[in-house]
DNA sequence: ACAGTATCGTTTGGGTCCAAACGTTCGCCA
DNA sequence: TGGCGAACGTTTGGACCCAAACGATACTGT
């Protein structure tokens, strides 16, 4: 903890969460939810952003570009459906993406030897040299993000965000 | 915890960690915060399509319209330059997203009567009447998202969050 | 006073993102 | 076997997003 205050029990409530308590304090809101939550939203935006702008310029990859061929670099060739899935964006999102990567040397399309409505993805050996270099200086800037926060708390905090995305893939 | 599994060292890693490890298993990766920020990006992205396709869908607002009228909601009217630092935007970015508010008559704009170099922007009255009808039920979705969460983990989920803020927000 | 500098919101250009429409290809079944 | 529905990737249209350039306004120092 930076600051020298107390650690009485709203301590930690930003301002914005004051505000919204005198403004709403009528309605019945479930103020660790929204903290919770819109902490995520704030956390991921301003990451993305700096990410962006640190380790991933370096490369001149977008947030999105750098998604996909990591996954591309973990799992190997893979439907493009599949890695539409797994990158979290829509197949024509992944379209312009790969694009962008193909034109750069950084993947390869190809389409299905049998079937031929499908298109596989794959790194190339530039693509996966790349990541080879990135991705730990990728995981470096993460392991610094988190830093204020013991093993336990990092596996606490994923564990916590496990159980959001279980409901967010509950069906319906 | 839905599964009945032993609840063994590496029992909720998700095939996606076990894959990378496998992958890049003789390089120096902290696995902990590459799980803690990961989720958090993959926690936003999916929230924020399903909060857009659930309850924003019903008032026909963006994720980003919402944040910015929730802000001066809940703040009131605010120079424009504030208003994109509390929505995490830039100022470009709000110039379109106020004029698409602006529009549908949520919001309004008014040049400061001293600095005229400045913009005020405020909620219409409409557009707060459409806060007060949406936010409690954007909340009780972010309810629902962390029902798997006792309180106390909502307040260190928040917490942890607030930490990695505090390291992106340091000055360089 | 007034030229130079700084700050504001807007505009512009290029990239990302989605849903929906589209053409191609496959599988099913009469 | 041949037509029909389903599934695939791509294209299109519109909203969002940023950096950089821009014009207007305010401040500063001489």
């Amino acid at each position: 903890m930076p600051s020298g205050f107390s650690s009485g029990d709203d301590d930690d409530l930003i301002q914005a969460e004051r505000d919204v308590r005198a403004r709403i304090g009528d309605m019945e809101i479930d103020f660790d939810a929204m903290a919770a939550v819109s902490n995520v939203f704030r956390v991921a935006n301003t990451a993305r952003y700096h990410m962006e702008r640190t380790v991933l310029a370096e490369h001149d990859l977008s947030f999105r570009a750098f998604t996909v061929l990591w996954v591309l670099w973990v799992w190997g060739e893979r439907e493009a459906r599949h890695v539409a899935a797994e990158a979290g964006i829509s197949k024509g999102t992944l379209t312009g993406v790969v694009s962008t990567l193909e034109k750069r040397g950084l993947v390869a399309r190809r389409t299905h030897p049998i079937d031929k409505r499908l298109v596989l993805v794959s790194a190339t050996d530039q693509g996966q040299r790349t990541m080879e270099k990135l991705f730990p200086v990728f995981n470096r800037e993460e392991r610094r993000l988190t830093a204020d926060l013991d093993p336990e708390q990092k596996k606490l905090l994923a564990g916590s965000l496990r159980s959001i995305l279980r409901v967010l893939e509950e069906p319906g």
